[in-house]
DNA sequence: ATATTGCATACTGTATACAGAATACTTCAC
DNA sequence: GTGAAGTATTCTGTATACAGTATGCAATAT
């Protein structure tokens, strides 16, 4: 069976790429009509891409003002933040037992993120695949997917928070203790100390952003 | 300040309240042309509309053959029910003390709802005020908005199940029984009552499901 | 020089046009 | 009558056109 796709999905795609990758810095102005040429589509696909990010957090909009990326704001970061733990916490509860692979996944992950260095969107890329992986056998398809939806918040602050304060890393030091409970399938520990990775996480990109 | 709408929030809500209306029933297709010449706008602003109210759940779309309104189906009532439960008890537990206004505005709804009888649309969209009510002084905005955006699944559900079980009410003496604990300002209790509404409500949804 | 008004341009929101795919219908064979 | 094949029609996804508003610039006045 072949799968169609609609143009304003990898135009969605296309464009938070550019967005994350920092081509697009906060602030910047969208214009439908340039990234349709530039992307070699119509101005319709574009639209409807715009306002989908739009809805999700990565643009705003003005009646009549257009598009722009959004600016960073440590409110939105905190209340995005707050919903994302609240979410990933109640995933990894309900998840069924880890596998091995899984954990030998997630170590492999942050094996690689231990080894990266100075480059802050592959690091944001590398911790939001941890979470993914982490999550990935949530029995909660709907629930997988806003999380990962929200997530393109957090990955714009992250990003400017590496290459602004030089940090290296996120929290491999909270990685391996959430991957030591579910060694011992003990997903209730786990689960609260993911909520513990949140906390410190808001409160280190909170008091960075009060420059 | 003078704010224009886009014409795309007009039809929203106009398709919106068909749907919940009942006039559009669950499986029903909707073409753009159609809704287009109904509503007297061009098919631009509709498409948008129904892009919009496809990635929130209540419509369905596949590449190249449209929209229609998502049928019912009990996992998705399970999947968004757990996560409306997590983030409104994230959001009760959050909120600042309840000013007596409030408690009055909660127990007022909580009375019309015990006397309106028979019109399931009617009790569902005063189910949805009372919660609405409830969290409403909750700081979180985004999580106030993700929550709305949330509700449109469950409403769907609510209303079936309502004409279809002939039952008049979903949970009034939950509702006393969260008030009585937000009198004593004891949010954190209030906010295990919230937690137990969702549980029990997927409950007897789902039951019902199994028909 | 600076502020202000009018004008030109650019861009947004909406409408319409077009091409290709999906569905419905008709016709014909059996 | 039933089923299949081919044709018509409808509808979707995308492109383009159009009207109105916002923005930037220039010319003039202060």
């Amino acid at each position: 069976m072949i799968t169609r796709h609609p143009l304003r999905e990898q135009v969605y795609q296309a464009i938070l790429d550019s967005v994350h990758r920092g081509d697009l810095p906060p602030g910047t102005r969208v214009k439908d009509t340039t990234l349709a040429t530039q992307l070699g589509v119509s101005r319709t696909p574009v639209r409807e891409a715009l306002l989908q990010l739009t809805r999700e957090g990565v643009l705003q909009a003005d009646m009549g003002r257009g598009f722009w990326v959004g600016r960073l704001d440590p409110a939105e970061m905190r209340e995005t933040g707050a919903i994302l733990r609240a979410l990933e916490v109640l995933a990894l509860e309900i998840s069924p037992e880890f596998p091995g692979e899984r954990l030998r996944g997630l170590g492999e992950i942050d094996r690689v993120l231990g080894q990266t260095r100075g480059d802050a969107e592959r690091i944001v890329a590398l911790e939001e695949e941890w979470h993914r992986t982490l999550l990935q056998d949530c029995p909660n398809s709907r629930l997988r997917d806003i999380i990962s939806t929200l997530w393109q918040v957090p990955r714009r602050y992250m990003r400017a928070y590496l290459r602004d304060s030089g940090r290296l890393s996120l929290s491999t030091q909270h990685h391996s203790r959430i991957i030591e409970a579910l060694r011992r399938q003990d997903r209730q520990t786990a689960a609260s100390r993911l909520g513990q990775y949140w906390e410190r996480g808001m409160e280190e990109l909170g008091s960075w952003m009060q420059r």
